[in-house]
DNA sequence: TTGACAGATCAACCGAGTTTGATATGTTCG
DNA sequence: CGAACATATCAAACTCGGTTGATCTGTCAA
């Protein structure tokens, strides 16, 4: 069974596969701007309706936004608490307390 | 001419594949704890010298860890400033303020 | 109900990233 | 110098992610 911390870390590796990737961090920054359904983004980003749905499922599995169909739409929307969980990762990739020495360790 | 906010996320985009690998995010956390040589790396995580070699390589290429030469050994340490960089792009990332209306313009 | 539209899904293809084993480079020691 | 060691690099095989066009699902309006 995976501890917590793994599954963790293997979330996060998911949603940094997600910003990884041009496309995806383009469709993160026109939805700064508030949620917006896949014909705006598509007509923004000017490229296939296929595409976009690809790369709109992956920012959704990875749970950095999130959809909700009204009507005919879908409109989609970041994840704010997404975003800040992964600041919080990063924070805790920092070196701990005290393990600031130099060359450690001699490699035996 | 690439403007400078596009090279910045071409970089952050380089720095988020680096960690969407589980080996990359164990070296990293192996890090935490201070510098260290390939050989304590591979001892670590119990697998082939050229394929650290190879993630290691992403990472520096990525800029989050710097590495040392010492006579015969390496040292790879994390670059803090880096991990600290990439917070402030995913806080860049955080909805525009005013930009939280619902269904924000209507599909032609 | 039928036609038009928004969007998701699927299969085939292609290119990029990863692994592996072999070889190269650089350093220390005898 | 030559042997032993640490690490990097390279090529070949393999794997995985992204693109494209076609098709499927769901919703609205006539």
């Amino acid at each position: 069974m995976p501890t917590a911390a793994a599954r963790e870390a293997t979330h996060a590796q998911r949603c940094f596969h997600a910003l990884s990737d041009e496309t995806r961090l383009r469709l993160l920054e026109l939805l700064r701007a508030g949620e917006q359904c896949v014909c705006d983004l598509t007509d923004s980003l000017d490229t296939g309706q296929s595409r976009l749905s690809f790369h709109l499922k992956v920012l959704k599995d990875a749970g950095l936004v999130t959809d909700r169909r009204e009507g005919r739409w879908v409109y989609y929307a970041l994840d704010v608490a997404a975003l800040d969980a992964l600041s919080d990762f990063l924070s805790g990739l920092r070196p701990r307390r005290g393990g600031l020495r130099l060359a450690p360790r001699r490699c035996d």
